[in-house]
DNA sequence: GTAAACTTTCAAAAAGTTTTGAAAATTCGG
DNA sequence: CCGAATTTTCAAAACTTTTTGAAAGTTTAC
């Protein structure tokens, strides 16, 4: 397979990917495009690469700086700006893992809370099974609170090395 | 707070997450009902319940038993199908990361290992840089692909437990 | 100061996804 | 088998999300 292709193929494979974990296939793909470049794009390079408008390059390479998963950068001499995504993939998936919790899971533990303590007498069949599914399902989040942060101060040996050690 | 506000709150939040996690609202809203109720429900209950239409109703349950979230039971002496939730949350999460694993990160693993044998130069920066970023992806992959099969194995207790005290 | 280069915004259009509901198919008791 | 009860299907409608592109805003070199 020649490079131009793989990059294409890798490109849209990756948006695809991204949509099903809430990220949208633009975004997806601006994010793989940089990843597999050598050199840092402007905003027209990847409005060309990737044939897509430029409020919706704009737009996208912003949220990505939202997440901390591509930066600006200002090469000396030249007018416009510049896009570098972060090579260290362990680091994008901390990155990534880092933005959801707190804005899905630590809501989520939130609400939790405040519906453990929903009125009445724990003795009846209805409430007790409400209040045991709530239960269950806050030990678990709060367990994956705590293995995320971990996971989120870890560095890559972590995860690829003394876990499965352990393990196996 | 009143059992049934509750209860609401918990649905409607649990489809607004679901949504999050490539799962569509109605589908969530269904297995929280199912989750927090203490008896089996008929189709019928269900679209009463949640405001929502009868064929809507029929695809999402049907969704979530291939999911195997749900599960079809005949109550003796009643013509009509029941359904009820998998209450054991652990099984649920195990559940929804087999089936994520095998329809995402399966093929993706695929996809990598034959993108890493693009042609040409490796001293060529363009290459490098490509070969190294599918490179790098796809051993992260391999590792979250092992680390997610024990984890579908594995019971609550290694992950509420030993993994805990371990890295403590 | 100003004009060219560049970036950002946002309303409207397009694309994608979910929901509806009525009709078709199936199941089951008698 | 029959027919009532129940489940399933699917085309069209409603809704949601994404994309476009032109206009407005900002920055910078001179």
């Amino acid at each position: 397979m020649k490079l131009t292709e793989a990059k294409q193929q890798f490109i849209s494979s990756w948006g695809a990917f991204g949509t099903h974990w809430g990220i949208n296939r633009t975004m997806a793909q601006i994010h793989a495009l940089l990843l597999v470049s050598a050199d840092p794009m402007t905003q027209d390079d990847i409005m060309e690469e990737l044939n897509i408008s430029r409020g919706n390059t704009n737009m996208n390479i912003r949220e990505l700086i939202n997440w901390g998963l591509v930066e600006r950068v200002i090469l000396s001499g030249e007018r416009k700006e510049f896009f570098i995504a972060e090579k260290d993939i362990w680091k994008v998936v901390r990155q990534i893992v880092k933005e959801r919790k707190k804005r899905e899971l630590d809501p989520m533990l939130k609400l939790l809370d405040q519906l453990e303590e929903v009125e009445g007498d724990k003795r009846d069949k209805n409430i007790k099974t409400f209040v045991d599914a709530v239960s269950s399902i806050k030990r678990l989040g709060k367990q994956a609170d705590k293995t995320l942060d971990m996971m989120i101060k870890a560095d890559e040996n972590w995860f690829v090395g003394s876990l499965m050690k352990f393990f196996k």
